[in-house]
DNA sequence: CCTACCGATCGGTAGG
DNA sequence: CCTACCGATCGGTAGG
């Protein structure tokens, strides 16, 4: 087996060389929080690819064309910054949770509401440009204590809108192991898929939710 | 929401503060590899528990009480250190999987093939001081290229060993999904576990091959 | 395997 | 948000 040198080079198209200078901005014009999105959706992007720890505050100002110490007019560390990719990140999967458990759907079978959160929850870990969950998945580890904690709560909340479906599909017999640790393996099996689907070839994301409701739960008799 | 300062504290009891100088030697005996073993040992579990890039060659060196300079006349690189972590990892694996599919055993119906498959698996992350693989599913994005792709190989030989019991169930009707994406999303499922078990309190290993076993599987008719 | 060290990089800050 | 900078830390090495 061989013993290569080099670490597997950063793609180069993630990191513009230099900073490209101010942007454009029109006489009057203020740039309202659009500067400290630009810093989130590039943070998030270098997070998700190189890692947190592997990505320098330099790195990310270069990526949205600020001087090295900017990012820090923006945010007090980097540590938080990345806090606040995991912030929206969850804010964002629960209100594409909430979309798909509203009211109509609330007299639909267990079923057909089960297969509507696992479709939302594809949308949030697979869908284009989300990089945000992926993020919040494989990098919480770099996070203060506290700021873990704040963001165990959200978790929670997103994952307690599984159990009463879970229960009621318990109920009925097409799910056939334990509540709560069945959400656990579920909730494994899905998020897992962040390493290995390719959006570009394979199965549609709703393909892949039909896959994993039949691998999940049997048939109604 | 607060925004707190400080990144949380690495456990103290994982880094020793200083070398404990040289290791006891008794006359004319050589150390062997024993030093190779402890600093591979000690980069898994510090590695696991504090990811690749968080972790430097000195808490290494520390944690088997040796100087900053000195892993490197064991190891080329960090990142060949992390490389030999990650094989000695899958050897393991492939190790205990071989054993779980032993010729009696080969005679079982499917389902006690696959019970044996993924009790075998939970033994590989979850055993007492297996912290090669979780390592491996977590930090192999800091290894080189062609590192990663003999990893990849690995990987494929470990992975294979699953499909064609897994299409003996499928042709039994206890799989009702697709083979493929089955093996992927059972994996994903049963990796994850490294992130919420906990094998001082709730289930067994036994308990929880028993619950994926029920999710996964519908009972024969 | 230790000693002593180097060049590079990093998060963060003062002052504007 | 830029300029200029600091102290700390890091992977790795030469020579023994």
């Amino acid at each position: 087996m061989t013993a290569p040198e080099t670490r597997s080079a950063t793609p180069a198209d993630l990191l513009p060389k230099r900073p490209r200078g101010r942007p454009r901005k029109t006489e009057g014009e203020r740039d309202d929080g659009n500067r400290r999105q630009d810093l989130l959706a590039a943070a998030a992007r270098l997070f998700r690819h190189q890692g947190f720890d592997a990505t320098s505050t330099r790195d990310i100002a270069a990526a949205v064309g600020m001087h090295s110490g900017s990012p820090f007019y923006h945010f007090k560390s980097k540590s938080a910054l990345l806090f606040a990719v995991v912030q929206e990140g969850m804010h964002a999967a629960m209100a594409r949770q909430a979309q798909a458990l509203q009211p109509p759907g609330l007299t639909d079978p267990p079923s057909a509401q089960m297969r509507r959160l696992i479709r939302a929850h594809f949308d949030t870990l697979l869908g284009p440009g989300n990089d945000f969950i992926p993020v919040m998945l494989y990098e919480s580890r770099a996070l203060t204590a506290a700021q873990r904690s704040a963001l165990a709560q959200l978790q929670d909340d997103y994952e307690a809108a599984w159990t009463p479906v879970l229960q009621a599909l318990h109920a009925s017999g097409e799910l056939q192991a334990p509540v709560k640790v069945s959400r656990l393996l579920i909730l494994g099996a899905l998020n897992w898929a962040v390493q290995w689907y390719d959006r570009q070839k394979g199965l549609s994301l709703d393909e892949l939710t039909d896959a994993a409701m039949a691998l999940f739960f049997a048939r109604k008799r």
